[in-house]
DNA sequence: CATGAATGAGTCTTCATTCAT
DNA sequence: AATGAATGAAGACTCATTCAT
């Protein structure tokens, strides 16, 4: 099998596994059968339980960023453009609403690990630039500020989401709370005053 | 030595520990280590670890909810009790950035051990109750649901600082942040609309 | 309470637990709590786990030989003396088909605890003396071999019906095993050879 | 190391030691110790001690088979067969005497366990078997009900030899036990009434 | 590239036993 | 006579990691 071939689909095992599962609860066995391969094959790919944990998330980064970057920009006014952040901002937390947990873990396993977790810097810059990109076109007077709180909501949401449990997301009314998002992070103070 | 405050010198060292490090990280020798009494009269007291946790994280939301739902309650118009919940969470996230993480951590387990989070509910439920109220009484339209979404907020806040990690917290600018959110949360459409 | 009915009482409970499951699968803690005590108090009475399980035993073993003996020696011919003594000996193995087990168990821990079980050589002399005298009357060359070899079979088919489990009871026709025992037992030699 | 090897080495070792002393009474570390391998590389061969001890006993099963059925049939008549069959089985009782209670032992934990002990079922039916073969060669009206018997006389002499100790088993006249049995078990109703 | 055997350190948990009160 | 808090030792089991082949 091609180096690359392996190594890809061990990040898309790992990356469901851990998304699942938690970190300690996901065994570099468990990875290595459900890839097919031996643990001793596993660590030639990566050199450690952390190092594979890494680049699964960015890996999943990546992935969400390929799949929701280009529809949002491909939206016309300002307004459609937020609209389509949202929309699919939701759209990828119902699906995959154990990401921050994980990516939590990844960073908690960084500080163990003593190295940070530097490609997150760069990543969430990037974000950081789109995003502030569109509340700037919407005439926000903070827009990154405003892109920073947005992303943070939005973290906050998957979780209690996911801790709400089966029974409790009937609490969620996910059109409800979209609609809100919008009227609230597309405010401009001087609308207001003015 | 009683038992009330074994126990609760237990619970003390746990949310401690637990705050600090992740779940799996905190070995119930270090606690008892900790508190100073041995591993056995650990167990003696709480069951197992996941009880512990448990135990201590809503250990934890109490600690929380004492400090700052009096603090809160007893500011005179509702704009100064939204300038205090503000003032007052921020400044509980700041002292205490892990609180979510460990929180997370026990609602997985709680899911390998088939219980839920039975409590949990019930303190979510008087959070929406207390903030629903400082929104209802600042005239918003949809108080709950933007009691939920400032939750959420929070937490995704709590989060994105605690990995921001110490250099990365130059970004965050505490008090744009808190005026932002005043702003922005305290929103009602009907007066744009007017 | 009295110091006898408290003993007594642990004794009743300790046997009974201690036949259901393994010696090791009992903990004094479950016995308190059976009895209703605590696990102090139990110590109070016993010394030791060991101490309790040896006493439990010969208990068992009293209990035996007081509702067996009387009932076998009642009969008057000696045929009917060796049918009493195998039909109530099969009642009681169907009802405490674990006796064997626990009587194994403690004579291990008697070995660990270097003391032999002395108390053992005078019950088993007891009975060979009971058993014997039935075989002698039947007229049996070896009354006294007989007996032990009674004795075994005995505890053997307790073992083998245990392990058997509930579905492959089917294997033992107890009535038919009983003839058969009835049969080969009161043998003589010399009415073949005769 | 070949896989084989090991697990056989294993296997050995797991046998002598659960047949000297009690189940709870032997750790995997001092299996492991004795194997000469570490307490993971055992856990890698057996995924549970339960798992180790149940391989071990039916290894200890069919070492006893293989070494006592062709001694057996290879007996001319019937007599001679059967008395083969006394011969070895109470040899390989003398030198095995704790068998039994390993078996028993392993029996318990497989209630614990939920999954019964399976490949027993084969076993006694292949032992009956042989054993009922040769006691309707003797013309014995109920072979197979002899052969259970049978089997259970030896586990229970077992038992009792393995209890009275190295001073009690002055009470054991092996040669006139073996004699006595030789003529109870070959005893045929019809020669007596007839 | 990959395997599978093996390691060793770590973790939770159990339990008989003790002792001050 | 009895309690309950506490101890300490031991045990099963897990798992990331290594390495000869």
């Amino acid at each position: 099998m091609g180096r690359k071939e392996t190594r890809e689909r061990i990040l898309e095992v790992a990356l469901e596994l851990f998304s699942e599962r938690a970190y300690d609860d996901v065994s570099m066995e468990e990875i290595a059968k459900k890839v097919g391969i031996s643990k001793g094959g596993l660590f030639y790919h990566f050199s450690s339980k952390y190092e594979l944990a890494k680049e699964a998330l960015f890996y999943g980064f990546e992935q969400w960023a390929k799949t929701i970057f280009p529809k949002i920009l491909s939206a016309e006014s300002p307004e459609d453009k937020f609209k389509a952040l949202i929309e699919y901002s939701f759209e990828f937390i119902l699906n995959n609403p154990k990401l921050s947990r994980f990516f939590l873990e990844v960073y908690e396993e960084s500080i163990k690990h003593g190295n940070g977790l530097g490609q997150w810097d760069a990543f969430y810059e990037e974000y950081l630039e789109l995003f502030g990109g569109i509340f700037e076109e919407l005439g926000v007077p903070n827009p990154r500020l405003r892109a920073m709180l947005f992303g943070a909501l939005l973290d906050g949401l998957a979780l209690h989401y996911l801790v709400a449990g089966d029974e409790g997301r009937g609490y969620f009314d996910i059109e409800a709370l979209k609609r809100e998002i919008f009227e609230m992070f597309r405010y401009r103070e001087r609308e207001i005053k003015g």
